[in-house]
This record gives structure tokens, sequence and C-alpha cells, in this order.
RNA sequence: GGCACCGUAGCCAAGUUGGUAAGGCAAGGGACUGCAAAUCCCUCAUACCCCGGUUCGAAUCCGGGCGGUGCCUCCA
């Protein structure tokens, strides 16, 4: 089956075609640090960043770029309000927003690009427009004349007249026309020399739209394939992008245009305004980074989904249960002195878990797809089955899982590393379960068993679960 | 008002270039266990918001409703 793509520029479904054999570019817009990173953001990075190791592992070679946008208005007025310098202050927010990366799994991409690193190639862009007549100086300002681009609106779907009743000028904004944009913002008396760059039409700082016309051309060439992004991207960011892009260039920007939905709290979109928003940060206090991002891919990127303990509590147990069986797999071929080399993928599986990915990253069913196979590696390790076909099932496994950047730790690290966590986020002190264990386990030899299970249900009504096994007693703490 | 998206079991969620409803959680039964847990096996939607239409056949296409969400202003 070839990868199909669901592309918003045509409303459907398409095959792949790339602009270069075997080749995919993609940009996805990233992130505006003048906060903590949040949970749509994280929704965003696990989109493109699953997106992005599936293409590669079926072989594509991927140019995956994803900028950094660290100038704009609320950067500044932030900065300015705690008297910090603006590019401090978003390299900073950088920092923090890669730790949130880290915890989800989410990989660099292979350009990271800041807007404040590629001015001149944004003010040869406009120069371009303007000479194009594409686009007007106007008291220091550069604005893009929106009524010049005749294909505005083939993104978002909509028609210049709807628009021009909801355009606004802004006081001080010297537009031709309501629906002109900036693409060149003069300096006004008080920004940082920081975020004021010299330009032909005097001091400023770019608009927000043209960076990443300047940036996706620099890194991947005029016409690319791959354009990614939130939903609420589509218009004006992308809308603005491809009229920037193509009217400078006459050439197409990108052939397929992909967005992710929104995570919505109580079934509402997340806004700052209604107070709702939650930080990668505050849920990482919370939960293991490995199970939110379960969660995150457990719905196609397309659709909105919808926040709720229970739903990352599943994804936790999905993780658990994910380690668990590499953990039993490894144990098992340790135990059977397993050691010829590495095994070939099991077929059925890949193809299976290939086809969910290659209909538009549908991980939600390539997430079924790993689970249904982690089911019958587990049963055949109960069923004691020969060591090579475990070998090859607890491989497929483990890369599967590892497309979809999901069990990437070793199995048993990761158990010990998750329950130290959750102990302590429950308050629970693991010395004092292991000597309540001790007890139990003597209990258990003198077969006073009413002791033994009081003592489990002392611990149970704490928080803990016990596991029996035949080394030893072990365990977890209960969700 | 304009433009989009969504509505599948108690809950979450695949499936929408038509062909007879994945998976998970929960629930019930069983194996295992001193009892449990974990794991495995089995059961669990004559049915896809409603009403029409096209078709041999529709959750999937078309028309009309109803309900929900988003964008149209900075926003992943």
């Amino acid at each position: 089956m070839p990868l199909r793509l669901f592309n918003t520029l045509t409303n459907e479904k398409q095959d792949f075609t790339p602009v270069r054999p075997g080749r995919i570019g993609v940009y996805v817009c990233g992130i505006t640090v003048y906060d903590l990173a949040h949970i749509g953001h994280a929704r965003m990075l696990t989109a493109f960043d699953a997106a992005v190791r599936a293409l590669r592992w079926m072989g594509w070679q991927v140019n995956f770029v994803r900028n950094w946008t660290d100038v704009d208005d609320k950067i500044i007025r932030r900065a300015g309000e705690r008297g910090e310098d603006p590019q401090q202050f978003a390299a900073r927010y950088i920092d923090e927003c890669r730790r949130d990366m880290q915890a989800l799994n989410i990989l660099p991409a292979d350009v990271e690009p800041k807007a404040t690193e590629n001015i001149p190639e944004m003010i040869e862009i406009i120069s371009k427009l303007i000479e194009r007549g594409h686009a007007y100086a106007s008291a220091g300002d550069v604005y893009f004349s929106v009524r010049s681009f005749p294909d505005y609106g083939k993104l978002s779907k909509r028609n210049l007249d709807d628009l021009q009743s909801g355009a606004r000028v802004e006081p001080g904004e010297q537009k031709h026309d309501p629906l002109d944009f900036a693409l060149w913002k003069a300096a006004k008396p008080g920004e940082p020399a920081s975020v004021t760059w010299q330009s032909p039409w005097g001091p400023g700082r770019p608009g927000w739209h043209i960076e990443c016309s300047a940036m996706s051309q620099k890194y991947l060439g005029v016409t690319f394939d791959v354009h990614g992004g939130g939903k609420d991207l589509v218009f004006p960011h992308h809308e603005n992008e491809i009229a920037q892009s193509e009217a400078a260039s006459g050439q197409e920007l990108a052939h397929y245009w992909l967005h992710n939905g929104f995570v919505t709290l109580d079934a509402e979109k997340m806004s700052k305004s209604m107070g709702n928003f939650k930080t990668i940060r505050d849920l990482l206090a919370h939960w293991d980074g490995e199970a939110l991002r379960a969660f995150l891919l457990s719905t196609h990127y397309r659709h909105p989904i919808n926040f709720t303990e229970s739903a990352v509590a599943d994804a936790d147990r999905r993780v658990e249960y994910f380690y668990e069986t590499l953990a039993k797999g490894d144990a098992y071929l340790t135990q059977k002195k397993f050691t010829a080399g590495e095994p070939a993928p099991v077929d059925e599986h890949v193809a299976a878990f290939r086809d969910a990915m290659d209909d538009d990253f549908n991980t939600a069913d390539a997430m079924a797809r790993v689970e249904r196979l982690y089911h019958v590696l587990n049963a055949s390790i109960d069923a004691k089955a020969p060591p090579a076909e475990v070998a090859a099932l607890l491989h497929t496994a483990r890369t599967l899982s590892h497309v979809l950047g999901l069990a990437p730790r070793a199995p048993l690290d990761a158990i010990r590393e998750r329950r130290t966590l959750a102990a302590a986020r429950k308050g629970i002190k693991p010395a004092d379960v292991e000597q309540l264990i001790a007890e139990r386990i003597a209990a258990r030899k003198a077969k006073d068993f009413k002791t033994a299970d009081a003592i489990r249900m002392k611990l149970t009504d704490a928080g803990v679960e016990l596991r029996d096994g035949s080394q030893g007693t072990d365990w977890r703490v209960l969700l």
C-alpha cells in the first residue's frame, strides 16, 4: 500500500508523490517561545515526530525542519515585564521546551532554525515581493497586498469578501487594505536593540508569517513535500505563508499540508483566556512522559483528542504492558540460553503496522496492531514456544514500538523508574513497602495467611499491588 | 453570518475511493494462585445521531434534519 496523506489543500486523502524520488522534505511550524509548552504543543510535536520516525522506517530519506519562533510581540512584552532581554528570555524557554520534549521522547529535527538567525533571508523575500508588486512599504512597515495574490484563501477555503468584513486594522498600522498583513514591522520606541534589525525600510523586525517562508525555502527549497502544524495555523498563518512564498517565487510552496487537531479539556479547546490550559511540565508531575505520548498517539492526529485522567491512565497501562511483556520475553530467552543474533522481523505484523502508518499516519490503528503483536508474544511465551520464534516476535515488537517512539528504555530499568516515580508522586516510601513485604513473606512461610492477607490489604489501601512470583514478591503502584 | 470538522457498544477509539463492524478500558466466565496480582483463553454492537435517496449491497456515496466542536483576532 502506498503512503497516503490527508491534504488540507485538497481536503482529501491522496497518494504521496515526492518532489524528488526517495526523499521527503518536511517543514513543521514549531513553537513561539514565551511560556512553558502546553499539552497542545505536545500533540503537535508528538504527531509529527511519529510521522517522521515512520517515514524513515519506511525507507524515505527525510529532511525534517522544525523552527523556533523566537521573536514576536508576546516575547518582547513578556520579557519586558520581567526586565529581561527578549533573546535571552526566548532562549530560556527553548531550553525548557527541549526538556519537555525529551520526556516525551521527541527526537530533535534535522534542522531547528530560529527566526532571529534568518533575518537576511526574510528581507530578501520581502524585497522580491515589493519588486513584483505584491508588497509595499508604508511608514517603516511593509505589508503584503492580499488582493494581488489571486489564490489567496485556497488553503483555508475562504473568499476575500467573507474575510473583508472580519478584517481589522490595528491602531498605528498603515495598510492600504484591511486584509493586508505585515511582512516587516518598524521598530517602536523603547524596543530593545536585540530585537531590531536594519532593513531597506528602516530598523524593525519581521512579521510572524515571513519567517516560515524564509526558513522553509532556505532548508528545503522553493517547493517541498510536506508542511505541517496545528489546525489553528491554517488561517491565517499558513494561508499567508502560501501567499508570500508563491507570490515571490511563482512556484507552489508545499504539495501536502498536514494539520493536527486540538487537545481539548472537557471537550473544549484549551485557551489561556479560559484558564483551562495544562503545561507539559504540570502533567509530567503526575504522569510518565511515555504515558502522555501513548495517550497522544491513541487518537488519529487529525481528530480532536480530549484530555481526561482516565484516558492517560489507560495509556499508562499500555506502556506498562509493553515493558512487562518485553521484560518477560528477555527473561524467557535468557532462561533458554538463546544467543542467536538479531532475528528477522515477523512479516505479518510488520505489514499490518505499516498499512496503518501508510494510511495517513494512523497511529491509533498502528498502536492497536502493535498491541496485538504483544498479545501474541505473551501467548507464545506462556505456551513455551521455541526461543527463535519468541525472539523474532520480541524483536518485531521492539522495532515497531520504537517507530512510535514508545518503549525506548531497557524494560527492567523502565519498570523500576516508573515505579519509583509513581511511588514518589503518591508519597509511598519504597523502604516501607519492602519492610511490609518482608513481614508478609515471613508470615507466609509460617502459613499464617491471615497476617499475610492483612498486610496485602494494608498495602492495597495504600495504593500498592503485590505480585507473588517464583522469584519472590514484587510490587507496583496502582494508578 | 461565512468556512471546515465531528457524532460508532457503559467509556475511549479504528474503519468513510461501498461488500457485510479493529483494538483498549470496564464487565462476566475459565486456566494459574494458599488468596491475589500479572499473564493467557472465552464471552461482550443484527449495529454505526435521525429521516429519505442511489445501489445487488452503505457506518462508508447523495439530499435534508438534529446535536457538538473549531476557524474567521494571537494560538499547536
